[in-house]
DNA sequence: AAAGTTTTAGGACATATGTCCTTCCCAACA
DNA sequence: TGTTGGGAAGGACATATGTCCTAAAACTTT
């Protein structure tokens, strides 16, 4: 992580996103702008809560670890979204875990800043209101397909989330085998399972297994087999 | 459903809960109290948003019907909660369905007055924020929950939370059998399935089986089992 | 009461998934 | 070049859950 001294580009990305609106004016001067690498972590669950993180550029991973060890996603972000929102309104610590998928840029600001300027400042409320019921339908949505569908539409869903970032078309279409244990946790199973799982997508001739590296070879196919639905896309 | 015409009673609600605060004065007098009984719906998946409501008494049960037919619990109420909060905010038609478990009041606003008096009403918005977050939360566990544990665990779950209305000493500690198949559904589960774990329940000594009704013997064991997380309740 | 009908529990079997362990491959190193 | 260690893939088996069907029970109708 690294702190971006280069006031235009906050302008910049204050005026694409159209971020002022919602903001006060004396907010303004306490806003930084952060990149984070690609793996980095931006906040761990548990994390007392410091900042809410305006994401501009860049794609994220959200999520988190049960009492018993188990990691499970929650969803990826591109912008314009919003980190530490509901830790902003409950006080409470971070109750997931947040990890840069590529070169990620945020706007943070901190809490004391927004509790003191922001907390009676309509614009922001409205906005927050929007952004969280946002999150509960994609929560919502996240609960009854991962209820209702098996461990291989799930995993077709995230592979075409995760292997599809138009920003960085090297990996466009592959996943390195690497992740993959990362995957299983994600999608809530076994790595064992999912290896099941990719042999049978690879005779189906969805994907293939190649050294290092999982490449989807029917996109198409996928998404038929995920409903059409990236569960973990946003 | 029928409406109560009690001012006194309506008061007495406000007053209750607090609600006065988080209302403008223009807003009260469009308040009208209603009234449901056992197994009536206040409203059904995919109608269109007309009000809020506040419930004051009662219990209701949140559920959603899937593209495939499935029946989904997402949640138990009891006072104070809010209906049709995140589909004011979003301006869409009802994701849910609501039904009630009990004698149930509730306190509804139109959507028309809550968006000419009420849409830049800090207290209210500051409201609304915080009750959606809480919903997030308890959507956020619900959905480790599932995920992570087997149906039994969830039934568990679910016996304690239904079968414990403490305004309903009658039905304490029972579920009635003809609402087996529901369960099921509410749970994610097949009836068949059900039966299974019933009967495992059963041997364990934490449940009996009698006509017409399933008895819970062992109310500590099923906390137990169910990590005592009463993730149907709230 | 007898016959038919509906409801409810459970049997049989298939699929989905988890756990544990073994094998294989490759890289680093002696 | 042989050795060793680690990681990745897959075998074997157990458990969880779904689907379809049957048997038993309860309820209706004649």
């Amino acid at each position: 992580m690294r702190e971006i001294h280069h006031p235009e580009l906050l302008q910049n990305y204050l005026q694409t996103f159209e971020i002022k609106p919602i903001l006060n004016d004396e907010l303004l001067p306490y806003l930084t702008l952060y990149r984070y690498d690609h793996g980095e972590l931006i906040c761990t669950q548990g994390d007392p809560y410091n900042h809410l993180y305006l994401l501009v550029k860049g794609k994220l991973k959200i999520f988190n670890t049960s009492p018993e060890g188990r990691t499970l996603i929650l969803s990826f972000k591109t912008p314009l979204d919003v980190v530490g929102d509901i830790e902003y309104v409950q006080g409470t610590d971070f109750i997931n875990t947040v990890e840069a998928v590529s070169e990620v840029h945020m706007i943070a600001i901190h809490h004391r800043w927004l509790k003191k300027y922001g907390s009676d400042h309509t614009p922001l409320l409205k906005f927050l209101l929007n952004v969280i019921t946002k999150k509960f339908y994609v929560k919502s949505s996240s609960l009854s397909f991962n209820l209702l569908y098996p461990v291989e539409v799930r995993f077709a869903s995230y592979l075409l989330s995760v292997c599809f970032d138009e920003s960085d078309a090297l990996y466009s279409g592959k996943l390195s085998t690497s992740h993959l244990i990362d995957a299983a946790n994600l999608i809530g199973t076994s790595y064992r399972h999912l290896n099941r799982v990719i042999q049978h997508l690879s005779r189906e001739g969805l994907v293939e297994r190649h050294k290092g590296f999982i490449e989807v070879k029917n996109r198409e196919g996928l998404s038929e087999l995920a409903n059409h639905r990236n569960i973990y896309e946003k």
